[in-house]
DNA sequence: TCAATTGCGTTATGCTATAACGTGTGGCAT
DNA sequence: ATGCCACACGTTATAGCATAACGCAATTGA
């Protein structure tokens, strides 16, 4: 599976969350990329769309904002799994994290209820490692 | 531990969302209101802040609104543990679901990281029994 | 060539949430 | 009682997040 090109606009947005250090919201993108003549929300919000698309950034429900995906491997953009994703209030840092037993344990719920999943959300807030050391 | 005295408008929005079949958002609950004398988004707001602290609604962070808690326990509004909600896109029924095991591996999880849990979001899209048996 | 698809840009609009101000009330210490 | 404080409330205005609807241009493929 080769990758998918970009376009100019996806390019420039992925960029953008590429070299921030903390996740985004589509307005602040926005306000990144004036000089690069984005003009309107919807430039923004149609390459994120894409982006989620290909699995190359993640959304965060919690905070209405978007983070590039820390996976290596952009190649090939499959599904990798159910992501959770634990978020500090103090400085805003995101670590991405994977778990079978945790994907196990949500599919049995799920299957409990015979309930078909799509799309699993789970964002932990709190406080890291460097911001609890006070 | 008594149950928290509500107030008028906090009374309004619980019942409100308890006679709901689902979530419903903060601006659907002010209209359903309108004719008890609510007129702005701030009281709606308000008293949703206030019934979340209590324990007595969720918010449902991937659909930006509220759900009436499941619980039966109205009278000590304790802290119970992670809530992982089943939402159906095709009917909009909300499940409500607890689980132990889920929480430990949540638990470890952040562990590993140092990280300190506040709070957790954990939210399945997709579609329940009822919408799936087409 | 023609239609279908896709990305793009623009304007306008709608939905979600909070800031900032002032009012009234009830508790309570002085 | 007086003064103070905390809290719920109401209102207006504004901020922040997201999409609808239009039209244009480039690409692809029948």
């Amino acid at each position: 599976m080769a990758a998918q090109p970009l376009t100019k606009n996806q390019a420039l947005v992925l960029d953008t969350l590429h070299h921030a250090d903390g996740p985004l919201s589509a307005y602040t993108i926005l306000d990144k990329l004036r000089d690069h003549g984005f003009r309107a929300p919807l430039q923004v919000y149609r390459a994120l769309d894409k982006l989620l698309e290909f699995g190359l950034i993640h959304r965060l429900e919690s905070m209405n904002s978007f983070v590039a995906c820390a996976h290596p491997d952009h190649h090939h953009h499959h599904d990798h799994g159910v992501t959770a994703f634990a978020i500090c209030e103090d400085c805003g840092q995101v670590t991405e994290m994977h778990d079978e037993a945790m994907e196990e344990r949500l599919s049995v719920l799920a299957g409990n209820q015979h309930f078909k999943t799509e799309k699993t959300t789970i964002e932990i807030r709190g406080h890291c490692q460097n911001c609890t050391a006070e």
